[in-house]
Parts: structure tokens; sequence; C-alpha cells
RNA sequence: GGAGGAAUGGCAGAGCUGGUUUAAUGCACUGGUCUUGAAAACCAGCGUGGUAGAAAUAUCACCGGGGGUUCGAAUCCCUCUUCCUCCGCCA
């Protein structure tokens, strides 16, 4: 199988953003400080202009030396030709004296390349103007409260993982059987719950214009890093090593490395891709009350949406999917809110991610649905998703979203729609599900 | 899993007895001429990235990936990956 691990990014592949970082110095380490990021490790973009200075030096030496060894090369070829065997012989003493300078120069040229892309992928999105700032999700910014009255349940209320027994709708102990904690199994009508909003989920999707993918649950490290979770979110993911292979986090790795690599021409926009997709997390050092049942598992399902757009549209392409996401939690009832995350919460590819929490009302607590994202060139420059305008080259840019993450939207439906008779299904979701009462 | 064959620019496809090839040629694409318009024909252009330069331009790297032989590699050698054919196994 795959043994090997291509070289990623291919050669000279960030040059475009070290161009970036050169002429936008200041804006650059103003965004880092937005990430709370210290003098200290703000000496990063020195050392990458450094780097990349004597790339330049030595690929102009070595690129001339080369030029002067293939210019010999061909008159050598010319004297053998003419059958002239002692000039040839002298001029070959010449170019290995050349070619030993050049292998010492090539040796230092990768070095100094792996340096700057080591150096590279460690630096994150620059944030949005608008992004605050702040470090934890409590210095998150909200975009847009829930106007209404929140669902008030009595004191019989029971949480989602109660109701779970009591309906025999999903099983945790049973996934710690089979698999391990985090892993639910759902039976009955909550397996059939899972299918109905999966399949509600993709519908609007295809009907808001997005073409369905169903893509690998495996990917290579080239797609990871692509996308940014490697090396970031390395511990992160479930690692197959065997066979070099990462279960996905989400279904935004495969479906956006499908562009990995691609020229887009001018008719191509917008690029609008959906896919329905377990997601596997290992979620290392969670554990406790606040995670308890579905509120965070290694394994849920989620319908993700993805867009590649032009530089000019990309920020009314993110308010496009805003609507979208907040169209799904209004069909499905559930009272929710949208928040802009603050530069500490913000995730490492994103340049504005806005969150959307569902209120779970008898755990009385806002649960995390939906992340949606413009990532701008961050992740198109890795991916290497361009298109030419003017006879130029230019990045696109990448976005995505959550419409929806399974999970706490069912802990969410489950809480806020029990009643003494069983749980209401709301309305758009009965078409699905073919029954109006979980009981 | 075993045996054989293959991988060249958007596509097709030459080169593969190592040296004016800066990768032929065709198709597609773009601009122009012609035409009332279109087609055809003709002319020209037509990869990505790096470096130097204000620019014109010059130069370097890239023929699946990596390494090697050589003064010189698309061409020879090693290795990995992928695809095709055949055998085996299999939902």
């Amino acid at each position: 199988m795959f043994k090997h691990s291509i070289p990623f990014p291919q050669k000279h592949c960030f040059m475009l953003q070290v161009n970036f970082i050169r002429q936008n110095k200041e804006r650059v380490i103003n965004g880092l400080k937005v990430r709370n990021y210290s003098e200290e490790a703000l000496s990063v973009i020195d050392k990458i202009l450094e780097a990349d200075d004597k790339r330049k030096i030595t690929q102009t030496e070595l690129d001339s030396n080369l030029a002067e060894s293939n210019k010999l090369s061909k008159e050598i070829g010319g004297l053998f030709k003419q059958g002239k065997q002692a000039e040839a012989t002298e001029m070959k003493a010449q170019v290995a004296s050349l070619k030993i300078k050049n292998k010492a120069l090539q040796e230092s040229l990768a070095q100094i390349k792996t340096t700057l892309e080591e150096n590279l992928l460690s630096v994150p999105n620059i944030p949005h103007p608008s992004v605050p700032a702040g470090n934890t999700e409590d210095d998150n910014e909200i975009y847009k409260a829930w106007e209404h009255d929140l669902p008030v349940l009595d004191d019989e209320a029971l949480p989602h993982w109660e109701l779970a027994s009591k309906y025999n709708i999903f099983d945790l102990e049973l996934g710690v059987k089979i698999t391990g904690a985090g892993f639910p199994l759902y039976r009955n009508q909550g397996a059939k719950l899972q299918r109905a909003l999966i399949n509600f989920f993709l519908d609007e999707a295809s009907a808001a214009g997005y073409e369905e993918i169903q893509p690998p649950l495996m990917v290579n490290a080239d797609s990871a890093r692509a996308t940014g979770q490697l090396p970031d979110k390395e511990g992160q993911m479930y690692h197959i090593t065997k066979d070099e292979l990462y279960l996905i986090p989400t279904a935004e790795v495969p479906v956006t490395n499908i562009f990995r690599n691609v020229i887009l021409q001018d008719n191509e926009f917008p690029i609008k891709l959906t896919g329905y997709t377990p997601c596997f997390r290992r979620e290392a050092g969670s554990y406790g009350a606040h995670v308890r049942g579905l509120n965070r598992v290694h394994q849920f399902d989620k319908v993700e949406i993805v867009q590649i757009a032009r530089p000019e549209k990309s920020y009314e392409v993110l308010e496009t999917m805003l609507k979208h996401v907040g169209g799904l939690l209004d069909k499905l009832e559930l009272p929710y809110r949208i928040l802009r995350l603050c530069g500490g919460d913000l995730g490492f590819t994103s340049a504005l991610t806005f969150d959307f929490e569902v209120y779970s009302a008898a755990q009385k607590r806002w649960l995390e649905v939906s992340s949606v994202s413009n990532f701008e060139t961050y992740q198109s420059n890795r991916l290497k998703v361009r298109f030419k305008e003017d006879g130029k080259m230019h990045l696109a840019h990448t976005l995505n979203g959550s419409a929806l993450a399974l999970a706490r939207i069912v802990a969410a439906l489950l809480e806020n729609n029990q009643t003494p008779e069983g749980i209401k299904i709301p309305k758009a979701l009965q078409p699905y599900t073919k029954f109006e009462m979980i009981a």
C-alpha cells in the first residue's frame, strides 16, 4: 500500500504566501496577535522572511551555475561530433568542478526550503478584521441572538441520555461494549431519525444547488495537509499507520481535496458541493459531565456544504451559507443563536467563522451544531486551487459549513420536544421519519 | 496476493540505439485576416513554478514520485506509486 509520503507541498508551493507575508508583514503580525501570539512566537515571521531571502540568493547562484554547465555540456556534445576528443576531455574537467559546487548548493537549498516550509506550515490563517480579540469561547461575539423565548420544560423533563433508554432509541453502553466510549449505537426510531435527518439535510442542500458527493472516509496525508488538519490537528485524527491513512474528522477534507491542483475555468464558479459522512474525532482529553450523552462523541454524522468561490464573492457566499444553515434550524423548529468566533477560538485555517448553537432545553445549555467558515486563500494556497484571469493565476477562496451535525441536533430535538405522550417530530421531518412521534 | 505491460504538456500521440528538442505533430482553446453573419481556410498565440528586471526579456526546474549513472537523461539503472491484462481470493 502507500508507504510513501510525497513531500507536500510540492516544489515552490509556498512562494505566494511568503510574498503575501513580505508585503503585508504588519497585517500578518497583527492577525497573529488577535490569535494571542506572544512576541516570541511572532519571531517565526522573521525566520520565514530570512529563510526566503537565503532561498533566493542560493537559488540565483545555483541557477547561474547550472546555466553555465548546461552550456558547456552542449559544447562538449558539439566537440565530440567534430571528433575533437582532447578538447572535450578538457571541458569535462571544468564541468566536473562546477558539479561539486552545485551539489553543495542544491543540498543547502533543499535544507533552506524544508525549514521554510515547516515554518510556513506552522502559521495559521490571518483573521478577518471583524474577528474580535479574545482567548476563549466566552469571548465570542453573539452575532445573532435568539429573539424569542427559550423553551422551558417542567421539572420532570429528562436529558436526552435518559430519553434514550426510556424510548430505546440509542444506547451508549452497547457502543462501549462494541467499540469504546463515544461511539453511540442508534436503534429503532432513533436509527430512523438519524437516517431521516441525513436525507432531509441532503435534500435541502440539493435544493439549494449543491452537488451531492459521497467521498472516501479515509484520506492520505497530502489531503489532510492541504486542508490544514496536518500538522495542526495530528492528535485529533484517527491514524491508520499501517497504510498511512487518516479517518476523516469532517467531509471538508475529502470534498475540498477534489480540487487539489486544479486550475478552474471562469464558468465553473461557483462550485457548490455537499456530502454526508460519518466524522471521526479522537477528542483526546475531553471527559466529564459536559461531554455526556451525545454532547461529544468520537463518531457522529454530518452533512457538510463546501463552496469554492471567486475572492470578491466569498463573503457574499458566506452569508448565503449562514442563511442556509439558519433555514434548516428554522425548519426543525429549534431555537438557535449565531456566534462570531474570537481570535482565540478561531480554527487554525479559518479567517472568519460563525458557529451555530441550538438550545437544549433539558440540559439548559447551548450546543454547537454548525461551524461556517471562510478560509479565503489559506486552504487554496495549500491545495493549489486556482483560476486564471487577465493571464494571471489567482487563488480561489474556499468555504465550508456544517449543514448540519447530527448528534447534537438529535440531543436538542429529543429534549425540547418531549411530552408526556412521547417525543414530537418537527413537521418538516415527518415525511422523512414517516412517524410523528417517538413513543 | 502472484505474473506481465504501461505512465509524456487540456486531450490524442511521436521521441525511448542518451547530445541544436527551447518535447515533433494533430485536436481543442485564444486572438487576427477573410465573410452580410457563421463555418471553412489562412496567420499568430497557446503549460506550471522559481530567480533577475520597471518592462521587454533572460535564465533555471518539471516528460507519474524519489534516488542513481553520465560532461550531458523524456531516453540507461534502482525504487515507490498508480493504471491495464491475466491468475488467485472476495462483498
